[in-house]
DNA sequence: AATGAATGAGCCTTCATTCAT
DNA sequence: GATGAATGAAGGCTCATTCAT
């Protein structure tokens, strides 16, 4: 972190209007797809300007997803740190996954939809989001263990099958048109949970 | 719309060549990032040359999605007409879905991976998946009202749910590479109709 | 050589008369001063075009200094591997030299020009001139030790001086613009010879 | 060419700081690469700042070259004013010539590495060097004229080859790295005298 | 059918320069 | 004196597209 004359500058409120109209920008036509000038519109400057921020485009990408994933992330690894029962962690896993979108919404859509190509980015970038993965992963397994859930799925599986519920989102939800976060919170936690419980209470 | 004169041309072999380089170029690299001269070189030809086939790149999108979703929709008209339970019409249709992926792996992937900006891309496209859309929905509803899915899930929700699982996909799967098609339908299935049955025995 | 697919295409006379253009402009405005624009006005295309023929604007610096120099150290090798005495060489030496400048004025002169900053550029570029340094250097080393030339000059030392001398000219000479390069050839070469050579005749 | 505002702030410190700075870099990257930020940095400010000094880019060029030059040109006269033998006055010019470089060695090289694109910028460096030019060409000329030097060789040309020697040294010459100013001297002015002189004594 | 050649619009990026504070 | 911020013009490069042959 701080690696470059610019993280002073980078600090200030201008920075992080360009940052989310970055974001926003991403989410609507794409990153590739997205413009600098289109950005700097957004914010009411010229696209020349922006370097005075940035050196590069993909800095925008990086910077618009960075705080959202790590703020997932350590919501997560405190989850995954309680004594409670890998039920209760999968569902606070969860809801904390759909908060997540609540706060972060373009940025985190962002971040989904680049996921197939992350590579090409810097491997900054590209590893941003493993952790997250593990953890699930890691609630799945103990899940199976302590025989809360199914025996017959396989861990890494299920957990795509579960992130695909999720962000799967990214391709249809949209605010104020149709469900509320809170609704499909509901619904998506009941399903995921009944779907790999060991015993469903019905 | 109508047939052009291009429609004959496109009829032939060497036009399915170019369609299938694209979707694996599309796959690949992403619609945009895909290069005209990059499809060109994997058939063989000049970029400039592609122009004889096409009036301009979306129309090989076109092509690419086109076969494999109006294939896809037909075998799931079919599913939906029988006399078939909900529950067996669901798992009949994961079923063709996973089958559409092996055998449509590129093209359909590329379908999952521009549905979020089709709106960008001509009406034609816009609509292609809507029809399978509908018939999930609708066995959905079905079995739901049979009372073989549970009340308490929307349909139009789940429908979506259920797309996550198998769509997301497109970010992880490689062939080769970890898990079969067949394992992970197996897999996908019982997750799937655990969560959505209304009695689950155990 | 003939690393990229474009080969073929710099074969054709089209992308000689790229390279002799880019050969003026970069002669009269320098490298870095000469614009895409300049050169493909030049030639009466636009600057998009020349990408059918280049891969990136260094490119047309290393074709247009590319064969000169290779000319150069071909002569040069020649003259070396004759029983000449050294004093006979370096005349001949010389006068290659100046040939070659006759022939090859902006291109050498590009060439001497960017001397300076040629290890920016791609290895190719910065070693092309290693060889004739080289052999003048050898060719006054053989004097030095065969008594023709005074034995109180550093071989490589004189080399940069000579060199000096004539690639100098960069800097003022103008054809038909003062003195002929033949001219120049006969002083220069007096000069030279008188300054190293261990017997001077008066 | 008038004494504006900022000569009197040009005459502190600072700004000579400023144009030490300028100096090195347009050595290391040539003036047109050198950014007016890389300078800035070298003194500690922003380039912004610069402009609190300077009025453009190229006031700084001529800031650079203008005292060493100057300078030159001083010593040279006193010189020349002597009643010296030509050879005398050569001999002095040429050691006057190396202690310049050896004072302003970034400044100097500066200056030739600018000269063929002169013409580009104001009138005011374009002709910095011309009065070294003529006084040189004129101990040539009186040399020639005493019988000293050789009658066979054209003044004008002569002088060329001289500055070619001692001027090219900016392509090849690093110091601390293989020879010493020192060294190089004593060998070029015996080079360049036995080159020109008329009796050569052995 | 296909090629070779060129177009032209657009994009990212750089940088000298300006200016209010 | 100097900073921070922004400008705007320009440059290298990419690429879908066109078209004569």
């Amino acid at each position: 972190m701080g690696k470059n004359v610019k993280t002073t500058k980078k600090s200030n409120e201008k920075y992080m209007k360009i940052v989310d109209a970055a974001a926003k920008v991403f989410r609507e036509k794409g990153y590739k797809e997205a413009t600098l000038e289109d950005i700097a519109n957004a914010v009411g400057m010229l696209k020349g300007s922006l370097y005075y921020y940035i050196d590069k485009k993909e800095d925008l990408l990086y910077s618009v997803v960075e705080r959202p994933l790590n703020e997932m992330t350590e919501n997560l690894r405190k989850i995954i740190q309680t004594n409670d029962s890998p039920t209760l962690k999968l569902e606070k896993a969860l809801i904390n996954h759909i908060n997540g979108f609540e706060r972060y919404q373009s940025e985190l859509f962002v971040w989904i939809s680049i996921e197939w190509f992350k590579a090409e980015f810097g491997g900054r970038i590209a590893t941003l989001g493993d952790e997250i993965d593990h953890m699930f992963r890691q609630i799945i397994s103990e899940g199976i263990e302590k025989n809360e859930f199914r025996r017959d799925l396989d861990p890494k599986l299920i957990t795509f099958a579960i992130f695909g519920v999720f962000n799967y989102m990214q391709r249809w939800y949209s605010p104020n048109h149709g469900y509320t976060l809170q609704e499909i919170s509901v619904q998506f936690n009941k399903f995921v949970l009944q779907g790999i419980m060991s015993k469903v209470l019905l």
